[in-house]
DNA sequence: TCTTTACTTGTACGGATGTACAAGTACGAT
DNA sequence: ATCGTACTTGTACATCCGTACAAGTAAAGA
């Protein structure tokens, strides 16, 4: 209408970031389901319009904050890769880098709902099968694809006890047993 | 106001119970963020006056969905355990009650929406720890406190796995798992 | 310089939502 | 029989929702 307030800079791109960035945050605060254009805009201190204008629909919206998270989870699993490569004990590793994986509930707290998302939504099941079918290659050379499959599928349990729980890791436990599956 | 339909027969424990069947299976098609009252009357076949009648608050009325859910979980995991008990291989066993359990899809759905939910919402974690601290005691007995933790986990793992790509379980590598772990 | 296009922003609108509540009714206690 | 209480039901209301859109503005190309 009237639009008094002066534009601020035009940046399309770092907008479209910008909003997936708020989408993610939002979505771990309070769940896909209670997301809303709303929410989002104003946690990216951007007006509502810009919301529509770079994603026609909410879902669309919900996803690109759910791709957005990947993207970050993808980042982290290549790198743990590195570090497990350069692991003299790739058990122990594997068991730190998970408790460092939990030291950021948010993060978790993402992945799971774009898990029971894509439960729901077959729309979103690429997203969330591309980041469990995404296991460290270090580890398949290591234990073979079976074995790395099976702690991979450990690993989630675990890290879903203590995020459902609250509690911290027993590491030596977790070590324990993965060594137990890889052989 | 003017209430010209006539009222039905009057069961009140009836009506809280069906309040929360319907809130479990709306939980189940559309998620705890998507759970509202008018939704739930509608599949309880109750008017809305009823909801906020028998559950004060939105919130109420979703974790007796929940903790209803978490009732007929507990009772399958009674019965699995009792058929642990007399099962000649214990693996495999497990594995098959994995399989039979994944064969329906709602009821995993709801058991991953709890925890999600769960991690969001302190008020709900005892809901949900009720349900992860619920090992089969055939399986402690057998191979150990620890190790029955650490099998739950991978099943844990499997399941959300298999309802994440909508694929089967692939049974041999599950109960070699199991068999690695258990000692 | 003018025009076109892409971007920005505030507002509008029909509909859904959580909750409150008044009016009506069965039923047990007296 | 009547009375009180617990239950039933329809409706009201303020608020929020997704989405549409018109008005305004920068920037690039002619």
């Amino acid at each position: 209408m009237t639009a008094r307030r002066p534009q601020r800079a035009r940046d399309p791109e770092a907008r479209r970031a910008a909003l997936a960035v708020a989408a993610m945050e939002v979505i771990a605060e309070n769940g896909v389901g209670r997301t809303t254009h709303r929410a989002v805009a104003a946690r990216a201190g951007l007006p509502l319009g810009a919301t529509t204008y770079y994603f026609p629909t909410l879902d669309d919206l919900i996803a690109a904050g759910l791709r957005h998270a990947l993207d970050g989870l993808q980042a982290d699993l290549s790198a743990w890769d590195d570090r497990l490569r350069a692991a003299p004990d790739m058990a122990e590793a594997l068991t730190g880098l998970v408790q460092e994986y939990l030291a950021d509930r948010r993060q978790v707290r993402i992945e799971y709902e774009l898990f029971v998302a894509a439960a729901r939504d077959t729309a979103l099941r690429p997203l969330a099968e591309a980041w469990l079918n995404d296991i460290p290659a270090t580890l398949v050379a290591t234990v073979g694809a079976d074995a790395a499959r099976d702690i991979c599928a450990l690993l989630d349990g675990c890290i879903l006890q203590s995020l459902v729980s609250g509690t911290e890791l027993d590491a030596p436990r977790l070590t324990a047993a993965i060594r137990r599956l890889g052989s």
